[in-house]
Formats: C-alpha cells, structure tokens, sequence
DNA sequence: CTCAGTGTTCAGTG
DNA sequence: TCACTGAACACTGA
C-alpha cells in the first residue's frame, strides 16, 4: 500500500483518533520492526500517559508529536497501514502496534510482511532518517528550475532518481511509472539528459498524481480512469493502457517497471 | 507449488 | 563517490 498518499491518508486517520489525546494503553509484541533496540516495555514506557500534540508525515514517514519526547516514528514497509476502531471491536490481524486514547479509541498499524519499521526519535525531522530525505512533492516541491537543477547531478536512469528517497521523499514503483507515462518520458533515461521542457513536464506530473492520489485519499477507484495504474498490474501478456497503447514490463532501478514504448521517448 | 510484489538496506563490484 | 546487482527480510495471493 505504502506511498506518500497512503501514508498520507495514515496521517488523517491517526490524526482524526489521536491528536489531542492521551495515550492510556501500548499493546504490543516483541517483533523485529521495533528498532534501536525498542522492547515492548521501553516503547510502553515512551508512550503511556504521553498527549499527541500533533501528527505529521514527511515522504513515507510517520510520527507522533508528543508533549514530550522522545516521539514514535513510524514507517509501513510494502503492507503496513493505520487503522482506527472504537474500544470493543477486534485488534486487527497482523497487528503489530495498538495505541489506546483516553477517550476509548485504538490506533493500530498492521503490517502482514513485516517490512514496516518503529522508531523512537527525539528530534524527528533533525536526525536520521527524516534528515536524509529529499524534498516531499505534496509539503515541498522546489521550483521548474531547483527540480532541473536536481536532475542535472544525477546520471542514473531517471526513475531510479525518482524512487530514490534521498532526491524526493515518498515517490514509490507506481508513482514513478505514472508520472514518466504522464510525462511521456522513458524511464531509462538518464536524469541529467532531459531537457528543460521535459524535467517541467516530470515535475508537474509528479505532482499531479500526489496530489490527484492524496485528494482521493488513495482510494484506487476514485483515480482517474486515464491513468496507467489501472492497468499496470493486470496481465503481462498484452497488457493495453486505457488509451490501448501497448503496455511493456521491463525491470529499471531493480524495480519491475510498466511503460508505453510508443508514448514515452 | 512457484513466483512476484505499492520498500529498504547492505554487501560486493566496477 | 557514484551507481548497479543481487540478496535478504516475511508473507500473501494469483
């Protein structure tokens, strides 16, 4: 699930349980996605009794704002998500971390492959991994200019720039391959040989779909009907755009990627 | 039964 | 330093 705008949708939900509320119970396992040497009771210890002021988000990053530090930071790997539900309801499968509020609502993060991560942090946004982030398309997008200038430093394949965190924060394999479609540029070009006209038309379909998938709350169904997603996982035998273009599957930055040869140069 | 997957990290190589 | 490859992590579902 994870891209920026599912974890964005994270944000509002652990936004809408807990801000302002306080953390009366930490239900969770001994499970290698707590890191730095977290434990089930130095995470309880961190959080019982701790007011959310505030949560944020930064690429695929999550975290609390407590009225003390240090403030848990959260990360949903391939599978991990936020779910909220009412004192009662069941904890859902795969959970590996239950908040319960002061006002009988639980925040959960499920995370079936594990991949996600727990950290606590004194100073988020100044210490590793916030830190070493690029800029975020939906808080920070730099300007037609600063995002060329950007590209011009890398030699890499363009996509591989686009799904490195440390360039943009929160760009995963489907965004990257929507935008390089939206934008008709080849994902094997190196970022430094696109023109000017092309890094403005990335930027903008970068953002574009952010913010079109953030808006929706990334609710698949609601995407527009053009874009390539709908389409790229379907079958890999003669896949078709939904504008029936012919659609190839080809493997760039180590990741399975989903292009149109015959729109993207 | 086998394989790929909306992610990250690390070791090894050039 | 940069960049690429492959493996590892762990589990589901096609």
């Amino acid at each position: 699930m994870p891209e920026l705008p599912e974890v964005e949708r994270g944000r509002v939900i652990a936004t809408t349980v807990a801000r302002g509320r306080t953390i009366v119970g930490v239900h969770c396992p001994a499970d290698p996605i707590l890191l730095d040497g977290i434990t089930p009771s130095t995470l309880r210890a961190a959080l019982r009794g701790r007011r959310v002021k505030e949560v944020h988000r930064r690429g695929k990053h999550l975290w609390l704002e407590l009225d003390r530090a240090p403030h848990p930071l959260f990360h949903f790997g391939m599978t991990g998500s936020f779910q909220a539900y009412p004192d009662g309801s069941p904890r859902p499968r795969y959970c590996r971390v239950e908040l319960t509020f002061d006002h009988g609502w639980r925040l959960a993060m499920p995370d079936p492959r594990r991949f996600g991560r727990v950290r606590l942090r004194r100073d988020p946004m100044d210490e590793p991994p916030l830190s070493e982030l690029g800029f975020d398309p939906l808080l920070e997008m730099p300007s037609p200019a600063a995002f060329r200038a950007l590209l011009q430093k890398r030699r890499a394949p363009i996509k591989a720039v686009l799904l490195d965190q440390s360039f943009a924060a929160g760009i995963g394999n489907w965004i990257a391959d929507e935008a390089l479609y939206q934008a008709g540029i080849d994902p094997r070009r190196p970022a430094e040989g696109l023109s000017r006209q092309e890094a403005g038309r990335l930027r903008r379909t970068v953002r574009n779909v952010v913010e079109t998938a953030t808006a929706v709350l990334s609710d698949h169904d609601r995407f527009p009907r053009t874009w390539l997603f709908h389409a790229r996982w379907g079958k890999k035998q003669g896949a078709r755009s939904p504008r029936g273009e012919a659609i190839e599957h080809i493997v760039v930055g180590g990741r399975t990627t989903a292009w149109v040869p015959s729109r993207q140069r």
